[in-house]
RNA sequence: GCCCCCUUAGCUCAGUAGGAUAGAGCACAGGUUUCCUAAACCUGGGGCCGCAAGUUCGAAUCUUGCAGGGGGCACCA
């Protein structure tokens, strides 16, 4: 862990500091930049570095100036540093190095609340000009007071303000049970909703059920056929059915739950059939899914789409916005005013609507129920609906960033370093129940988290299974429980351990103990920008170097042992990591256990 | 043919809207347990960041071209 770095708290004091170098010539800061690292739009510092930086210069006023505040490479080069001289070095045509040493006086003059030299253990300058900032151990030791004081009110910062958004996600066709590649979507979906809930957005969490098409008929008449061929009846498969093994179980469930036996046309039968399978089916997936952890908030039903009108508003709605066109028989809604490759049709000439029309207006039916954000979750094969997509959403008065697409990708299963076949046709595939069943459904959220989610996945079995070092879900929750069998001793010791007891100085933590310490305090920012990339696997990977940091650090150190003072230092800093683990396992859907 | 994504250590992947000497886990080799949990720890080798130009103080990161892999281009869903 070379990486350390800051939280936002130290940052923002940082910023103080340097927006204070400028304050007397109405310096502002004004926007946080969006993403990561944490830019300082300077455009209204410009006049005041003009007068304190360029004064000797006497050039043009600089435009755009933005201080950059990034994590040094090496953790010798300090806890947090600017490139900002080189930065303006070309504007202010100086040399990045003296620019840096004015400055780091005029930082270094400032009276801050906490006087400078408390804030920083040391301000300097290295390489082609960077300003690198090293923080007092009583400093990080507050803000760690300040973690254990506040819990989720440090670690979360409330950057949704209450915001409204709607994440929808798996939304797999009641057609079949749910294989991995839900399952990886689902675990996405809800971590990303915990994520953006802590992080203070007001989310619902929506699957939308496909139970009006093609592919729900398909399965009845897969059922269908099968239920006749199980009476001796040769009856033929339909071409695109679904054959998979629980197509024989549905049909023979429908015939042991006994609504045929009143004797009935086959078409109301196959009706009855229809109903029937989908609607287990879709148990199913909730079952699956309960048991999975995810919990979904709303349940939106093509069919009632159809039912309340929606649909044919959507199409009204389009049509008096303009964006509908009769054309070979057909109607189409005109995507490519949007950058659409092309005009897509919503009613075929036959009459029936596309696959697009009812989505139209599910998405219409989003929008008016006010969310600030809507969030798709799809399998990366749906990229190219993206843009469709978003020509709805700017065609009906919105910009196209108010409805935002992440996609999945694939996971490939692996047992024992090898590809478990899959052909969807032959209706081979590897369900989640499956994969849950088997290694448990924290482990699989965990692993499932573990990688971007338009990268490709691979998942071996038999490491998932491993409990061992190999197994990074372990690892992590290890850690925690390790943490709790400390606080076991303590309370069977009586150690008398108080938080608010603790002298917060710093004397007593040795460096190692430093650099958790200032781990820990990065969570917040880490916190930050994964809410804000949509980002949960950031967390996955956090998680992982803190408890890559703790179990060598519980291996060499004894947190119990005669010294009280440093012991209940110890405790307190176990507290922490273990606030942060919990933190962050929650987020991702993973219990944090107390024993393992 | 057109469009999108990917290419970083033997493998699987991070790399924080361009920063300092590119990281982790696994695998591989060797070692650690009278101990608050060995589901752990320590030591070691590992790299043309796909290739080539460009942009600039500075590129794994941005631009363009090329190669390889994946996906998408329906009046299918």
């Amino acid at each position: 862990m070379k990486h350390i770095s800051s939280s936002l708290c130290i940052k923002t004091t940082l910023i103080k500091a340097l927006k204070r170098t400028c304050s007397s010539c109405h310096y502002r800061i004004t926007d946080l930049h969006k993403i990561a690292k944490i830019k300082l739009n300077l455009t209204a510092m410009e006049k005041a570095l003009r007068e304190i930086l360029l004064k000797a210069v006497g050039s043009q006023q600089p435009e755009a100036v933005q201080i950059e505040i990034e994590t040094p490479k090496e953790e010798s080069f300090g806890d947090l540093s600017t490139p900002i001289a080189m930065s303006l070095s070309k504007i202010l045509k100086k040399p990045p190095r003296k620019i840096a040493e004015d400055i780091v006086n005029a930082v270094q003059s400032l009276e801050l609340e906490v006087k400078s030299s408390e804030l920083f253990e040391k301000i300097d300058i290295a390489g082609p000009g960077f300003i690198n900032f090293t923080f007092t151990k009583v400093f990080l030791c507050k803000e760690l007071k300040e973690l254990l004081e506040k819990h989720d009110d440090f670690l979360a910062e409330n950057i949704g303000k209450g915001k409204k958004v709607q994440i929808e996600f798996v939304s797999a066709n009641p057609t079949g049970p749910l294989h991995l590649g839900h399952g990886r979507g689902a675990a996405l979906g809800a971590a990303l909703s915990n994520l953006l809930n802590e992080a203070g957005y007001n989310v619902e969490k929506e699957f939308y059920i496909n139970d009006a098409g093609r592919q729900v008929k398909l399965l009845g008449m897969s059922v269908f056929a099968k239920y006749k061929q199980s009476q001796g009846i040769d009856y033929p498969f339909p071409d695109d059915g679904y054959r998979g093994e629980y197509i024989k179980d549905l049909s023979e469930d429908f015939r042991v739950q006994g609504s045929e036996l009143q004797v009935k046309d086959d078409d109301t039968l196959l009706k009855e059939i229809t109903d029937f399978s989908y609607k287990k089916m879709l148990a199913e997936i909730k079952k699956d899914l309960e048991d999975f952890g995810v919990l979904f908030d709303t349940w939106q039903s093509e069919i009632e789409l159809y039912k309340s009108n929606a649909v044919q508003q959507a199409i009204d709605d389009l049509k008096a916005r303009g964006y509908i066109f009769e054309e070979d028989g057909a109607t189409w809604f005109k995507s490519t005013a949007f950058g659409d490759d092309k005009d897509r049709v919503i009613i075929k000439k036959d009459g029936d609507y596309t696959y697009f029309t009812p989505d139209i207006a599910y998405h219409r039916k989003k929008i008016l129920k006010g969310f600030d954000e809507l969030i798709d979750i799809w399998g990366a094969d749906h990229h190219g609906y993206v843009p469709r997509m978003q020509a709805v959403i700017q065609a009906l008065g919105y910009p196209k960033e108010h409805l935002r697409v992440l996609l999945v990708q694939m996971v490939t299963l692996l047992r024992g370093g090898k590809p478990v076949q899959m052909s969807k046709r032959a209706g081979e595939f590897i369900t989640l129940r499956e994969v849950m069943d088997e290694i448990g459904a924290d482990t699989t959220k965990f692993l499932f988290l573990t990688r971007r989610s338009d990268s490709h996945l691979e998942v071996d079995i038999e490491v998932a299974k491993a409990q061992s070092s190999e197994n990074p879900v372990y690892y992590v929750q290890y850690a925690h429980a390790r943490i709790n069998s400390i606080f076991e001793k303590a309370r069977q010791e009586a150690i008398g351990y108080r938080q608010e007891a603790i002298d917060f100085n710093g004397d007593l933590f040795n460096d190692e103990e430093m650099r958790i310490v200032k781990k820990l305090l990065l969570y917040p920012a880490m916190f930050r920008n994964a809410a804000l990339a949509h980002e949960p696997h950031r967390i996955t990977f956090y998680l992982q170097e803190l408890a890559g940091m703790f179990h060598p650090y519980y291996h060499k150190h004894k947190v119990i042992s005669e010294d009280t003072e440093v012991t209940k230092a110890r405790l307190a800093l176990c507290e922490a990591i273990s606030i942060v683990l919990k933190h962050g396992l929650k987020i991702l859907g993973v219990k944090a256990p107390e024993k393992m």
